[in-house]
Formats: C-alpha cells, structure tokens, sequence
DNA sequence: ATATCATTTAACTATATGGTTGAATATGAA
DNA sequence: TTCATATTCAACCATATAGTTAAATGATAT
C-alpha cells in the first residue's frame, strides 16, 4: 500500500514521463536562456535564435525539445512560428520541487520538535 | 545594460552551471525515485539501491550526479555511506521556476488590466 | 512564375549518458 | 590473518544528445 506522502503514486505514471522531458528540457543553459526570452513576450524562431551563436536548425531543435515538455506553444501564423511559454509545465515541475523542499524541510521540524520533547522529559 | 529582471545577470555564471546540474540530475526517474526515498530519512548507499533492478554499481553512478549537483551530502562512516538531501539545490531550482512561472502569470496580469482600460475607454 | 523568407528535415559527427561486468579498495568481524 | 561487507573504479557497450551542413517545404512579395 502507498502512503499519502506518496507522490509518485499521487501523481501517476503519465506525469512521471512529463517530469523527465521537463527537467531535461530545463538542463540546457541554451533551452533556459529561451525561456527567458519567451517570458518576457513570444517570439517567432528567428528571434529566439539570433543571440545565439548557433545555426538556426540547432534552434529549431531545442524549441521541438521545449515543446515535447510542453514548455512551449506554438502557433503558426502563415511562414512564421511564434512560441510563447505554456507555464502550466513550468509549475508541475515546481511542484515536484516544492514538495521534496517542503518534506524534507519539516523531516527538522519534526526531529527538532522530538528534541525538544525528549529535553523536556529530562527535567 | 542588464534589466533588473534579468535573473541570468542576478544569479551568475556558477549559479548557471549548476542550473545545468541540478535539472540533469532531476530529469532522470530513477534519481527523482532516489531523492524520494532520502526525503523521508538518510538512507545507505545499499538501502537507496535495493528496490531497483539494477547494478550497485548503477546506482552509485546515480548518487554521484546526484553528489555533483549538490543534491545529495555523503556521510561516510567506516565502509557505509550515508546519503541525505541537500535542500539548498532543490531550492536553487525551485526558485528558477518560480521566478519564470511568476514572470510569465504577471504578464498576463498586465494584459488583462489593460484590456480592461481599453473596455473602459469605449464607454 | 520566380525569388526570397521562415522554418523544418535529413544525414552525419562527436560526445555524453546510463547501463553492464569484473576487479579494486577499505572497513569490520572471526 | 582471513573472510565478508560496503562501496567505488575501470573498461566497455548501446543509445541519446547537441551540434553541423545541405536540401526540402511552404508562404509572401515582385
């Protein structure tokens, strides 16, 4: 039987393979620094890849990679595509984050409290 | 000139590199399946590779990208390691994505209130 | 119709990754 | 000392990744 603490449970296996596209997706310095670009507003891929010092293919592909995590949208207008952030993915994997923060942060709470009561009983 | 907002110029080239670290080491399952076992107490290099079918050897390798991301901290007493998480790097990450996650809902905050602006003028 | 622009696709390369097995190291126990 | 335990290290393999260049697709503009 799982436990309630079980995220992996509570989150299934879908999610599971979602996690790893993201946090690979999130890796590359270069796929980050496009994230940046697209929080501030979409952009179309040429101007995602002019600050790169990189082929415009290399771009393309690490767009595709975003979008596979689902970080990104597309949406093609005519011979341009515009990308723009899909934060939904953004939080999921914060989530993740956020949990193991907080778990392993009460995990002190908890000895702390422990600690206390074990010095207290001493008097 | 670097705006205020841009997180790269704030956290530094260090901080990038273990960016890159960190988001690796979080895209694979088994690893993420490793930190979930170390959330819930320290646990023996054996006892993290016990539920896997895969080589000791395996998931040593594992810990140590973990150990390269800062995620993980070994204690070695005598011929047993003992592994715990380091929260600090989980945090390092969490913030990344709260910080894009909150870029980009904000962006949408201000497009909504200047919609709104722009309905009140037709009146 | 033709040339140009925005982008993807295909084929290829070098390197990194995740796994294996077998030997090495180092501590603990008899 | 000798044997067993906990773990790493080294060499190897298959596959994935990040990049390249050249050609293909598809929409605009002339």
């Amino acid at each position: 039987m799982k436990e309630e603490t079980d995220i992996l449970y509570y989150m299934g296996n879908q999610n599971e393979n979602q996690l790893n596209e993201i946090f690979h997706a999130l890796a590359d310095p270069t796929r980050r620094e496009i994230i940046h670009m697209m929080a501030q507003k979409e952009r179309t891929v040429s101007e995602l890849a002019e600050p790169f010092d990189m082929s415009l293919a290399a771009i393309s592909k690490h767009i595709k990679v975003l979008e596979r995590a689902n970080l990104v949208k597309r949406n093609i207008t005519g011979r341009t595509h515009i990308c723009s952030i899909n934060a939904e993915s953004l939080s999921r994997a914060s989530e993740w984050l956020r949990f193991y923060e907080k778990f392993w942060s009460n995990r002190f709470d908890i000895l702390e409290s422990e600690l206390l009561k074990a010095k207290n009983r001493e008097h």
